[in-house]
DNA sequence: TTTCAAATTGAATCTAGATTATGTAATCTC
DNA sequence: GAGATTACATAATCTAGATTCAATTTGAAA
């Protein structure tokens, strides 16, 4: 073993961070069957080997980028959630929290683009490891959910588990397709709302709270 | 070269679409990078080396089953709007091609599996060549969406190129959650059309057509 | 029933990567 | 400033698959 790759509390040298980092752009854009690990270490300005360094093997790396990844997302999502007033409207929650998604997910990292875009394809036992955390974030918007139709604003006709993942989708598909040069994210991130907003919601339904 | 792949017209040995099928199988369970020519030529009931004698490639053989995955999903759906009668409210148009999409993915077509879920890890030439195809039901799916636009039943803040990308999403996310133990798709299907429907259209709208 | 082509096979290649082994410059310890 | 130790690099394995080769089987036509 060159090193002990759980070792955690002490140190945290800058290389191995600059690894996870490369790894995580490098996933994030070819996607886990097309990574190499050559490729991770060319972005990290290293050879190969070295990884082995800090890592135990290209799989556990990979698992790591995943872990940091669901954590970022579900952090970041949490993050804006939490700037709300806390008497805020249940579909305005949602509202934000699907911006906050889409943010991470499409422009502010790389860790959460590589987990959104390869979750599905992982081997299963690298997958079982991350379920933990991934559960807490399904919590999360199931919370969401669940008051908003607790509250009265969300139609009944509409199933939760299926309008969750369906939602779900829309978003993290969007890394498919969405590239800066087609206009702002703020302009989709906008229709995502009103989608979900409308999708869900009993009529009446406006805009955005006060500022 | 042991086999002309592209020879069309003449012959097709049940042989060759056993293999297209086996390939299709294993690509929507496995994806693309776990898919291994001896598992296909296992549920086709081969050793590796006979996909040889009927594709040049392992990569021509999923290339063709990502072509015939597309057309079988576009047609699927153009199938599903052909039987509406011709005047029918573009909304609901938009709801069947909904329904349609979710159940040739899910529950008809594992070619039309295999598309939805490995389009996005495929080698880029790979995907070059499937483009065309792609394409289409792009349009297919534009139109569906400018006509209602044209009709006045779409809410005006809604951007037609997001929308239309992030409702695509969310139908082929479908395919990394749905199982058919959590229940019929059925019912998947009327929360999507509700979501689809409701996300849209202006206000005032409710149920399905006539019968 | 021989003969030729079609269809498949098992055994032999070949290769890209991951992993390991080994070497070495730098840095730290005293 | 002689070891250790750290942080890498280069070169040597090792392996899973894809692909190719060289039969062998099948089966229909002559």
């Amino acid at each position: 073993m060159t090193a002990r790759a759980g070792a955690r509390g002490s140190g945290r040298p800058s290389t191995r961070d600059r690894i996870l980092a490369a790894a995580a752009k490098v996933l994030s854009v070819k996607g886990y069957s097309e990574t190499r690990l050559g490729d991770i270490a060319g972005v990290a300005e290293l050879r190969a080997p070295a990884v082995y360094y800090y890592f135990d093997s290209r799989e556990s790396l990979i698992a790591e980028v995943m872990a940091v990844g669901q954590r970022r997302l579900r952090e970041h999502v949490e993050t804006a959630l939490g700037a709300l007033p806390a008497d805020a409207d249940p579909l305005d929650r949602i509202c934000a929290a699907v911006g906050a998604h889409l943010q991470v997910e499409l422009e502010l990292s790389d860790f959460a683009t590589a987990v959104t875009r390869n979750m599905g394809q992982l081997p299963d036992d690298v997958r079982g490891r991350l379920r933990a955390e991934g559960i807490e974030y399904t919590v999360l918007w199931r919370n969401l959910l669940d008051d908003a139709r607790a509250a009265g604003v969300i139609r009944p006709d509409v199933d939760l588990r299926a309008a969750r993942l369906l939602i779900m989708g829309a978003l993290n598909w969007a890394l498919e397709w969405w590239h800066p040069e087609h206009g702002p994210l703020t302009e989709v991130i906008k229709t995502a709302q009103s989608l979900v907003r409308h999708g869900l919601g009993v009529s009446r339904e406006r805009a955005a709270p006060s500022p």
